[in-house]
DNA sequence: TCCCGACAAATTGTTAACAAAACGGGCAAG
DNA sequence: CTTGCCCGTTTTGTTAACAATTTGTCGGGA
């Protein structure tokens, strides 16, 4: 995954740090509601406040931290509703992301994405620590869907925006009983209407396929709104 | 008098900064592909570079200007193919919403919604210099479905991004001959459909209506692709 | 004991000056 | 006459200091 050695000579300072807070954030190194000190985050990146407000107002704009006027920033914490509401605007965009995709994807990339849904499946068979890779799978299966569409507006939205904020959440909800293997088979039948350029068949299971992705959260999920800190239920590591 | 004595005392300079930048790319004063220049807008507002700046990534979070590294900002200029791609992903959204809002529409918003389109009837039957206000109206009538579906994230992608962008080109096609009547009964359809609380239908009378838009939009632009800057991705030598 | 107001510390908003990179015009060579 | 380089100007990126607002605390009084 290619850590960058520095390859961040000639870009901005601003473009810098947004990346590295934006990790950061994605990474859990900032969790969900933590409180953003921008001397204190500016010191720990060595640069001023300028360039940080900058990366900082460029977070916000990806809903990855939330701004009020004169108390400062917090890292994005979502309650239970707001991701509902985050799983209906993905169930739109997707949609029509699959759509589109089954005109505009290039025969070769759909054949590379049936590759990568081989691989998963030989993790998820192998079923060892098979929850975090499925994520992350799950993503990037998502995310060719989006680089197949073939509109820059759709993908934009989808790859810089809302992916991040699910990558947030992924750990919640991943690791529910059957739904991995599920989640393969809907992407196969995904993959093959697209394959087939049937675009509103492949728009319908993609609905469908992100509508019981919503219902497995809402299951697992039936408390009340949640928002930010959570137990940490790390089971692979330590 | 006396209606606003100083009612932005308590807010930040960055969003008064950010409300007039909008305010004035949007009524045309800055038009699309102007360069901005920082130091020329800031004494124009009365600010230093700072607060512009902010103001500049805000508007840059809400697409209505581009920004290239160390080049400045420019305001938005859509090509044709982009704006295409703004009326795929309104479908997608605005279906979705409409879907929402046949659930969760109060009764009340919907009548006020009845109301409002016999004005615009009203409006069209007389057909005086009616093209304006009949896309005022026309956004109106998607603003308040937005405002229905109770999704914030819906409601403020349309809203706070989307809408604005249209708006800045919706004078280029908006007399197109018999198009205001024929919108007109659509959104009599879809709202007869959020009356019946029949998501479902809603969903593909609002799709139907956007893609017819932008089908006429399509046909009243056949040329080429581009509405202004469309060559900034040029060769260095030759 | 509890509530309230004032003071103090910390944090955010804003400004002006400094540094670096890009743009443009003029000049010289081919 | 064209082409390429050089240099001054303009514009953007960055920094540090200043101002204003909020937050937390302490003390007094009911």
């Amino acid at each position: 995954m290619a850590t960058n050695p520095q390859p961040e000579a000639s870009v901005t300072l601003s473009e810098q740090v947004y990346e590295a807070l934006k990790s950061a954030i994605v990474t859990g190194d900032l969790k969900p509601g933590d409180k953003i000190r921008e001397p204190e985050l500016a010191k720990r990146f060595g640069t001023s406040r300028g360039p940080l407000r900058d990366a900082l107002r460029r977070l916000e704009a990806r809903h990855l931290v939330t701004n009020t006027p004169n108390a400062g920033a917090r890292v994005v914490s979502l309650s239970r509703s707001q991701l509902i509401e985050l799983y209906q605007v993905r169930e739109a965009l997707e949609g029509m992301t699959c759509r589109l995709a089954a005109d505009n994807m290039p025969a070769e990339e759909i054949e590379e994405l049936s590759g990568l849904l081989d691989r998963h499946e030989a993790v998820v068979r192998r079923k060892e620590g098979a929850e975090y890779f499925r994520q992350e799978g799950d993503l990037d299966f998502h995310f060719r869907i989006a680089m197949g569409c073939r509109n820059d507006l759709l993908r934009s939205a989808l790859c810089d925006d809302h992916y991040h904020l699910m990558r947030l959440y992924r750990h919640k909800y991943s690791n529910r009983s059957g739904r991995p293997r599920r989640a393969l088979a809907e992407h196969r039948m995904i993959l093959d209407a697209i394959r087939d350029r049937d675009g509103e068949l492949a728009e319908l299971l993609m609905r469908r396929h992100i509508r019981n992705a919503r219902k497995t959260f809402e299951q697992a999920f039936s408390g009340p709104d949640t928002t930010g800190d959570n137990d940490d239920t790390e089971k692979a590591g330590r």
